[in-house]
DNA sequence: ACCTGAACACCGTTCAAGT
DNA sequence: ACCTGAACACCGTTCAAGT
């Protein structure tokens, strides 16, 4: 049962296989065909060979969702402009989210392994010459940087699932079904802040990095000599 | 081939199936062997029947997990205290995410489904209580658990894959990588903040959560009127 | 009603064998 | 060197058939 020679005509001709090739199969089917659709095997498919090819370019799943994403942050604009940095910052970081907000399973990417190309290490020095136009200083600015760009992955990432569930009503908050489920009894403050704890989209996300920016800008890195224990557990 | 009468002995005695003996023993198949051992198949081992039982008591595995966030979330220490709200609720934030920290699966699931049982719900109260006492309006209080559980979790998940993945030494930043690989020439800033980039761990947390209160008491929510476009992308 | 063996419909990854 | 068919070692979930 071989393949139909018309399936042959239709896509124009086999390209060589290379890495690039690969990335840019990956995201086509990503973006037309979601990501249950992006398997090896599928994706080995639509490159007109077998899962195992792949193997030769690519180390396995998660190095290819690294390269991904790295390809697609090359479209980020870093913009250079008059505007005030902080205004700059803030529409970096939301164009950052937009994009991973459009493909979250990338968000995950993100989130889980480091992104380590040349594109993220672009966005990485953009935040932090903007953070040091703030006049914030280096290691105070360094920690920023992750915290900002949390926000900003962990908010797409989260809507992956989201997406993907069967109540795409419930999309904005973290929260909606522990508050659905909330008695005013029990938890008053929970009942009072119901329709509060919902709201948002754009508009929170933004405000959010404007929280970020202002409790960057009032707070200190802790002293030195405090350094000690270092793991969380 | 079926199971030697030997191992009958070992395990004391066929407990019944319930929903609680599931999630029981999935909390101790996950702290005993970990993450990847968490499987619907190897569960039912545990429990001495078939996959397909487990299908009575819980919907699917995103389900099971969330149950055994949920159990485990009632084990934290929400603490109505004497000290002020502000330390309170820094404690308890460092708490909430050390109890992720060491189940990093169950971090995960906290970040892409939203958890809702009576535990869950504790939580949240308990959080705006805190907030309230800060005299931080609904509102504004709402949206900032929300920012406050996300950097929590966030960070808890991003140590899930990190522990699994072969580098372990790269275990505080996400940002290791970038900085590796960078150079002073092009990218001056982040050659700079090479070393304050990685440091960090405990500190790191809980300063973040200072930088996160400051902020949140500092800026207010936008002003209703503006609220329009509600999607990100 | 509760339980289950077997099957369905997949996975990622490896490897010996080919060109 | 590059490529691949086939196999390995699994998955989650469903369902017909049993008790």
């Amino acid at each position: 049962m071989k393949r139909a020679p018309i399936s042959r005509r239709e896509r124009p001709a086999k390209k060589a296989l290379s890495r690039e090739a690969i990335v840019e199969a990956a995201l086509a089917i990503l973006s037309e065909e979601g990501a249950d659709a992006l398997t090896m095997r599928r994706l080995a498919t639509a490159l007109d060979t077998g899962a195992a090819s792949l193997y030769v370019y690519v180390r396995n799943t998660e190095e290819l969702h690294a390269s991904m994403l790295e390809e697609l942050l090359g479209s980020l604009d870093l913009g250079r402009g008059r505007v005030p940095w902080r205004e700059r910052l803030v529409e970096l970081l939301v164009s950052y989210t937009s994009l991973l907000y459009r493909q979250p399973v990338l968000a995950r990417t993100a989130l889980f392994t480091w992104p380590s190309g040349p594109n993220y290490q672009n966005l990485v020095e953009a935040l932090l010459a903007l953070l040091a136009e703030g006049e914030i200083e280096t290691g105070r600015a360094a920690w920023g940087v992750d915290l900002l760009l949390q926000r900003a992955t962990a908010t797409a990432a989260e809507h992956a699932t989201r997406n993907e569930s069967a109540d795409p009503a419930a999309d904005d908050s973290a929260l909606a079904d522990a508050i659905r489920d909330a008695s005013p009894n029990t938890h008053p403050h929970i009942a009072a802040a119901a329709g509060e704890l919902m709201a948002g989209g754009a508009e929170r996300l933004a405000w959010s990095f404007e929280v970020l920016i202002n409790g960057l800008l009032s707070t200190p890195r802790p002293a030195r000599s405090e350094r000690r224990n270092r793991r969380v557990s």
